[in-house]
DNA sequence: TATGGATATAACAATATAGTTATACTATAA
DNA sequence: TTATAGTATAACTATATTGTTATATCCATA
């Protein structure tokens, strides 16, 4: 995975009720219902730690009559972690640098 | 790895500077004034965001005379990937609620 | 010891984040 | 069609984050 996009997984995961609802999803689809009683902060708060979720491509949402559940994306967590061990390698970085004369040579 | 210290790391990472330091540091140690003409940030910027690196264990500094050069505690950084795929049971969470009749069925 | 280079810290500004309450939307059911 | 339950959005507040410039600190060396 790109590292902007890494960053913003990482960044979405990086809340500990964000966190604890991906930890949840992993036993099981959620709906929001049952996620208010977890937590102690408000619908809408935790209405927003969801749709954080979902822009990152982290977890989808399905509808069921007034209830909306959400789902884990398996796929997309595994690849965050997989984006985790295997960083892009970036040594052409202080290659262009070295080129243009710009590479600090320290010691 | 407990949610909340996972939680600090993945913030710590989530960021696309302090990213691209982690993929530098894995090809190499780096000192400070090497990150410099990397990112269009200024000396303090780069220092404070290796700060976050060190704060969240997953850089360690080595001073060798007037440089500081920061190393990559891969150890630390393959926790991280762990943890996220092996997320702490929280079913118990469910099951507390359930005892107390906190928990919602839906549909 | 004085000077200068490398790094860290302080003080501040702009923006992002995470929460709140109020309200709108959507679907079910009376 | 009206009322109600579940969810999302709007508007706002407080705090955190990320950057800046100015300055302090640490170390090598003239």
């Amino acid at each position: 995975m790109e590292l902007k996009k890494l960053a913003d997984c990482l960044k979405a995961l990086g809340d500990p009720t964000r966190l604890e609802m991906i930890a949840l999803l992993k036993h099981r689809d959620c709906c929001v219902c049952e996620f208010i009683p977890v937590f102690n902060i408000s619908q809408p708060a935790i209405s927003k730690h969801l749709n954080r979720l979902k822009v990152a491509g982290l977890v989808t949402e399905n509808r069921k009559g007034q209830w909306v559940f959400y789902s884990l994306n398996r796929k997309k967590l595994e690849e965050v972690g997989l984006g985790l061990s295997h960083l892009p390698d970036v040594t052409n970085i202080f290659d262009e640098l070295e080129a243009k004369g710009l590479l600090v040579h320290c010691e």
